[in-house]
DNA sequence: AAGTTTCCCAACCGCGGACCC
DNA sequence: AGGGTCCGCGGTTGGGAAACT
């Protein structure tokens, strides 16, 4: 089979961008904009390809992006976040207003990799790196399997201390405790039993109790539990910082599950 | 001051999934 | 249903800048 390659690469210049190809595609993107990115370089007269175009207006050209260096909240949030979602990049940067899946992940490659291991924390799995594995009967989770566990009425606590590490406390289960990473289908969904006990989440410096749907940037709508006093529970999963980011990043009310789906 | 090494980040590459015909 | 095309994602690379010798 093979793929047909996105453009004819013999025409297309590669490199660093040049002042007038940026102006160029920013003059188109304003007059037309975004989208059809195979047809763009043509209609712009920039002999690029289109994904090279998209890369260059995503990564570094949009007006909404917000260059600089990452602030401490912000490293506290890419490290929750990563250990929630794995490096899933662009899920990641949709939670971080003016960040980019590319700028995340250097920032992540280059700075936040050693923060972590001067920590003694994995940044992999986000555990200690001396910890011994498998048998704790506390053991670090990854999104998926959080989610997956937690859609269980099982109870369970996630909690977080100061390092970025989310550990889950297991009830006994000794299912689990043979197969602690079921890789089970996820789909983030409300929870869907009343078990209401708030969550304590430990952000480098302040303690706060939150629902799930407080977590989710649903704050004060009728599934919440600690804003309005309506029953909510299910999973309990630590998404806020004290800065206020509204993790899954829907402080408007509105949830794309679908863009959570993970396999 | 010059050469070398390390760091950082923009850009590229290849793959998978969605969509269309 | 299946093949082709396009888009978006994550991993990797290359080269310029900074730090070090």
């Amino acid at each position: 089979m093979g793929r047909s390659p996105c453009c004819e690469k013999a025409h297309t210049n590669k490199g660093a961008w040049t002042k007038e190809e940026d102006d160029r595609l920013i003059a188109y993107i304003r007059a037309h904009g975004e989208g059809c990115w195979r047809s763009l370089p043509k209609a712009a007269g920039l002999l690029r390809c289109g994904k090279s175009c998209r890369l260059r207006w995503i990564n570094y050209l949009r007006p909404d992006l917000k260059r600089g260096n990452f602030t401490e909240e912000e490293d506290e949030l890419i490290i929750m976040l990563h250990s929630l979602l794995g490096n899933k990049w662009s899920l990641i940067a949709g939670r971080l207003p003016g960040r980019t899946d590319n700028e995340i992940k250097n920032y992540w490659n280059t700075h936040i990799r050693r923060k972590l291991i001067n920590r003694g924390i994995d940044p992999t799995t986000h555990r200690p790196i001396n910890e011994p594995s498998t048998t704790e009967a506390a053991s670090t989770i990854s999104f998926a399997s959080s989610i997956a566990a937690a859609s269980k009425a099982d109870e369970k606590k996630i909690n977080s201390n100061n390092n970025g590490v989310f550990v889950v406390k297991e009830e006994k289960n000794p299912i689990q405790e043979k197969c602690p990473d079921l890789n089970l289908e996820l789909r983030i969904s409300p929870p869907s039993t009343s078990s209401s006990s708030s969550e304590t989440l430990k952000t480098g410096g302040g303690m706060m109790s939150l629902c799930f749907t407080c977590r989710l940037g649903l704050q004060n709508s009728k599934e919440c539990s600690c804003c309005s006093g309506a029953s909510s529970g299910g999973i309990r999963i630590s998404t806020r910082t004290k800065s206020g980011y509204d993790f899954l990043g829907l402080k408007a009310g509105v949830l794309d599950y679908r863009s959570l789906e993970m396999k």
